[in-house]
DNA sequence: TCAAAAGTGTTATCCTTACACCCATGT
DNA sequence: ACATGGGTGTAAGGATAACACTTTTGA
């Protein structure tokens, strides 16, 4: 066991160049529709691109600092809720035509951008996320690309034989089609939205599949337009992203730092939606959240919503206290 | 926003040297103890560590696969179940006196042996995971330590000002100590394993704390033995792999690969027990693991766990097909 | 006979889900 | 008048937690 010996130098590791970097999703919400910061720069066929930063430890003493250093000092953000999410450590992850084959670790942070924070930047802006996984968002229904592109796509997917390099899995392409994407009955998760997207991405649906030159993609489909597509593996980090903070969601207040310091329970409940992608129970959402403890009145009344005017609430800080995990507990789905 | 573009070569990363090694949190459990791989060279005035592997991105196409490879190559373990815990950068990590400053970032993850697996290996060797976080152990009752050293010597640390240098938090430090501990009524959170060595470790009551030479270490209190100490930051891996094994438990079927093909349904309870470290009500724990579809009879008995002979199950795999997220939703604290 | 573990049955309580219905405002 | 959102009440059903009690083995 010398080779795993702790004390012993990792000396394999020096006959590659080897980078790290940070990549930021980063989340805010405007007008109930979730936006992330993307930066479009003119290459690489104009895909967007994630906030990238390099990782400098002599500059800053833990990654997350640094995070909040460089978004700061390149957009202006201060940021709220930071959380680290993954590290992607593919081999040619940042593979282009013609490279080098240096290699790049990075590690994927999801971010929330405080209500009303504007980026001041030229080619850096807020973007729909539901522009590049558009089959997550179930607000008005089930989603059109849903039943047109996707479902008859994958079927016909699942119903090709396995390539003979395809590592063998517990479950039946069919039988991850029915858990991920609901088929057959299967029921939608809204929380299993990196699962989704690797599966596009496996069976060659999605335009990253075709550009990274992989097996399965265009030999036995052409390609639709299955969302936007965005540069090296950021779509991934944004699924990974999405999925992070529909589940953290219910069990972290997050949403608040979403909208504004005071607030109708409709509008946190459209912020909610807007993230989780479906609609909800109103009245069991307002008695959910009240007796969660996690709003209290502030005492002013608004009328700015259209009909009724409405009790203004501020989320309740005492509830960290009171509960070891105090969130908006939903259970998406209904209407 | 030149400077963030991800096109950019991330040149500030050359200017020191960046290592990437994996960190491995193997678990076992055996006599419903859980264990820890850990490796003991002598060196480092006897702490132990964990398996450490360098990530060599040439010979393997994901830190997983190369974490897989390394973990057989070097103990013939077949790792079951393997899950990334987090990225750890911080400055300094592995810095040692005399230390040339080079910088290590290592991505550490969990990792269960299959039940029975037992390496073969002269300097690696199971160690029960609760004599590294002792406190952590609630099946005889209340654990001593906590009682007679943690919670005296927290309730003073609480009582300290703040130094200077301490960055501002949301919460007051006997608010923390309430979430964190339960103290004053506030509840056990078998989850919370890993704020609760940071805790610790922030207030200087572990051994960790005075190796790096932090401000509160020391300054204040003498150290009891609180816990077997690790090398580097392998304690804090290993409590947020405990704390990540702890939640994943109740939302995924992991403790059946804990666990012989078949079993008794005390056995498993005994097994999530060990994990959960605190005693759960029979009836109830057999109530719910069979009417969630998680095990099925095999049609066998078996008289070796004394007491009337029981029957054998065995997990029930069609589950996988039927919940979204199936595991043993216990709330831990029963008796 | 007793201890230890396997099982069965029941009850009270809480939470979730789903409906039904009324209130206040702007157009 | 009516559309829109605000707000209250309640009833059915299911899941959970806590008890009590019987059965079958080995020592």
């Amino acid at each position: 066991m010398t080779d795993v010996a702790p004390t012993q130098s990792p000396d394999r590791t020096a006959d590659a160049a080897i980078e790290i970097g940070l990549n930021a999703a980063i989340v805010g919400v405007r007008a109930y529709q979730p936006q992330i910061l993307v930066v479009r720069d003119g290459t690489d066929a104009d895909w967007d691109a994630l906030p990238y930063g390099p990782f400098s430890p002599q500059d800053h003493r833990t990654f997350e600092i640094g995070l909040r250093r460089w978004v700061q000092q390149q957009t202006g953000l201060e940021l709220g809720f930071v959380d680290q999410l993954y590290t992607f450590g593919d081999r040619g992850r940042h593979a282009q035509p013609g490279d080098t084959g240096a290699h790049v670790v990075s590690v994927g942070y999801l971010a929330l951008a405080p209500h009303g924070a504007e980026p001041d930047l030229a080619d850096a802006a807020w973007s729909r996320w539901y522009a590049y996984l558009p089959w997550e968002d179930w607000r008005d229904g089930e989603p059109e690309v849903l039943t047109t592109e996707i479902e008859p796509r994958l079927r016909r997917w699942a119903a090709q034989p396995l390539r003979p390099t395809e590592p063998a899995r517990p479950l039946k392409r069919d039988e991850r089609l029915r858990i991920c994407f609901g088929f057959d009955g299967g029921g939608w998760d809204e929380e299993k939205v990196l699962e989704r997207y690797e599966l596009l991405y496996e069976s060659g649906l999605v335009a990253e599949a075709k550009r990274d030159e992989r097996e399965a993609a265009d030999a036995w489909t052409d390609l639709p337009a299955l969302g936007r597509p965005m540069q090296f593996d950021h779509r991934r980090v944004l699924a990974t992203a999405m999925g992070r903070l529909r589940a953290k969601v219910k069990y972290r207040p997050v949403v608040f730092e979403l909208v504004p310091e005071a607030f109708t329970l409709f509008q946190l409940q459209m912020t909610v939606e807007a993230i989780m992608g479906s609609h909800l129970h109103k009245q069991n959402f307002r008695r959910l959240v009240e007796n969660a403890g996690l709003v209290e009145a502030t005492g002013d009344m608004t009328a700015e919503t259209g009909g009724r005017p409405a009790k203004l609430f501020r989320f309740r800080r005492e509830v960290l206290l009171e509960r070891p995990a105090p969130g908006v507990r939903v259970k998406a789905g209904r209407a």
